[in-house]
RNA sequence: GCACCGUUCGUCUAGGGGUUAGGACACCAGAUUUUCAUUCUGGUAACAGGGGUUCGAUUCCCCUACGGUGUACCA
């Protein structure tokens, strides 16, 4: 058990888009398989066929390739432990159902939800507690700890409606250590007798998930705190199988909350506060709803996971900008807080910033020649290249490259109308012809000889520079912010240069 | 309600029996780029409260408060 290969597993259920949260739980079972040279696998739980949501396997898989997380074994791409959908292995879980029930583990139900919802009514009215089906209350239900044997089997032969449930100890204290809380115990008879089986003939998440870690060696079982509840019912789960020895370790991550107030960060804060929630875009196939993702957003995915992976755990240094490879080495459970962390979207702007400012520059050209051809512009890779360059340090998002960089594929049509009216008086005609005609004799259209040439035209008409900086700018790019001037000026070259002054001048005359 | 988990600047966090309680985002101020959405420098700002233990607690223990999660034939 010592040296089993280390194998993770993220497990998330097929019934909508992938949230931050999500994909942190799936990035931290990556990063430890990675460190720990391991396997990460990808396994679906669809066990639950009321909530199937058509497309949701192929966001998920397609959010975590895009994120980078790559997966070893998983339902599209196979491996050793396949199928890695729930919904294909069904007939795996029967039979440890069945192994549950020969060893009084477990027991057959045959109340109806109707009986169910009666019963939990009638304790919400009269008393002061839930109702719970377990050790106590079972004794009331019908079931196959209560009816005649002969009944029990007359209704499974004529194929009533019943479920397995876990026959909860009455009183124990059940430990469960976690690698990042150490131990919790809960006594069972705070738990109730879950279903293991469902009346469908599809297992419950509970029976599924021990069944399938312990066929699949899952050695460490990584997820979010929603589960930190029900892990002694897994503990119970693994020992009354015979599984105890290899049961894998228990990791709980704390949640990621609403940026503001209070609880679980949810698809409304986003909406509210006008920032991503899922990974990609997602249209729901029901409602025709549309949710942002941070790959359209203009999120880089190194930011995306960069973000994600300071979301609840810190190396101990003061270092906050990781790559993936630098994660991987750093990456430790043991460093993962315990409590919930709120989500911040102004810092998750600045990752993305940050990481576009070191991003390869192939990375931004493509980004920006992509969506130049989509607003039916050409230009060659070196120039959009070049002028990727430029304006990276102004962009925080993908997105801004285009409407950052326009001018330098097309001719401004309108100009910062507050600088004109205020730096536009009876020199500037003079001065900018002036200028256009030095630039046309001048050879060496560097940045440098650029902004030297114009300081001196300046001074030749005993005229001051600072005056027609930002009128320059306006006059070239129609903004009045931007990269550095000189550097626009050269690279829009010669040619460009002057005839944007002389149609500015002709427009203005 | 009950059970479990948690609680350091507004936010993400470092730290850990004796520290000027450190960093980052945001915010504010200066600088530079005679543009700014960049960059640089500086600044404001925190140990939830009460009891213990101790020479000394933000750090260890207990209680309270607050927050989160769970309490389905959902995962």
């Amino acid at each position: 058990m010592e040296n089993r290969r280390v194998r993770v597993r993220f497990a998330p259920s097929p019934t909508g888009p992938l949230h931050l949260g999500g994909v942190r739980t799936a990035l931290y079972n990556y990063l430890f398989a990675k460190k720990l040279g391991g396997d990460f696998i990808l396994r679906i739980e669809d066990t639950d066929q009321n909530r199937f949501v058509p497309g949701a396997e192929e966001y998920i898989r397609e959010s975590l390739k895009w994120a980078g997380i790559m997966y070893s074994e998983g339902p599209d791409i196979g491996g050793p432990y396949a199928p890695y959908r729930q919904s294909e292995r069904k007939e795996m879980y029967a039979q440890y159902a069945q192994q549950l029930l020969d060893s009084g583990h477990a027991y057959y139900a045959f109340d109806t939800t109707e009986d169910l919802e009666a019963m939990r009514e009638r304790m919400s009215k009269s008393g002061t507690q839930a109702f719970k089906y377990d050790a106590i209350t079972r004794d009331y239900m019908k079931n196959s700890l209560t009816l005649p044997q002969d009944e029990v089997k007359q209704r499974l032969d004529a194929g009533e409606a019943h479920v397995i449930r876990f026959r909860m100890p009455r009183n124990e204290d059940v430990r469960v250590q976690d690698i990042i809380r150490g131990w919790v115990t809960v006594n069972s008879k705070e738990l109730d007798d879950k279903v293991l089986f469902k009346s469908d003939g599809m297992p419950t998440y509970h029976l599924a998930n021990v069944v399938d870690d312990y066929l699949m060696q899952i050695t460490h079982v990584i997820r979010g705190e929603e589960w930190l509840p029900s892990a002694p019912l897994h503990v119970l789960l693994y020992r009354a199988l015979g599984w105890e020895s290899v049961m894998p370790q228990f990791a709980h991550l704390p949640l990621i909350l609403k940026p503001d107030g209070n609880g679980k960060l949810s698809k409304r804060d986003g909406d509210r506060l006008g920032f991503p929630v899922f990974t990609l875009d997602w249209y729901d196939p029901f409602s025709g709803e549309k949710s942002s993702g941070y790959r359209e957003a203009g999120y880089l995915p190194e930011a995306y996971v960069n973000i994600l992976s300071m979301l609840g755990w810190h190396s101990g240094g003061d270092k906050e900008f990781y790559t993936m490879d630098e994660l991987v080495e750093e990456f430790s459970l043991e460093r993962v807080h315990k409590a919930g962390a709120k989500f911040d979207p102004e810092k998750a702007k600045w990752f993305n910033h940050q990481h576009i400012r070191t991003a390869p520059p192939e990375v931004l050209a493509n980004v920006l020649s992509q969506q130049l051809s989509q607003h039916g512009i050409t230009a060659s890779p070196e120039y959009a290249a070049q002028v990727a360059e430029l304006v990276r340090e102004k962009a925080t998002f993908l997105t801004d490259f285009y409407s950052l960089s326009v001018y330098f594929f097309s001719r401004p049509q309108s100009f910062d109308e507050k600088v004109i009216e205020k730096k536009w008086d009876a020199t500037a005609p003079q001065f900018f012809s002036a200028l256009k005609d030095a630039y046309a004799s001048l050879e060496d259209f560097s940045a440098a000889s650029v902004q030297t040439t114009f300081e001196e035209t300046a001074q030749n008409l005993s005229l001051k520079p600072g005056n027609y900086f930002q009128l320059f700018r306006v006059i070239i790019s129609g903004e009045s912010g931007g990269p550095v001037l000189w550097d626009i000026v050269s690279l829009l070259g010669k040619t460009e240069i002057s005839e944007r002054i002389g149609d500015f001048l002709r427009a203005r005359a």
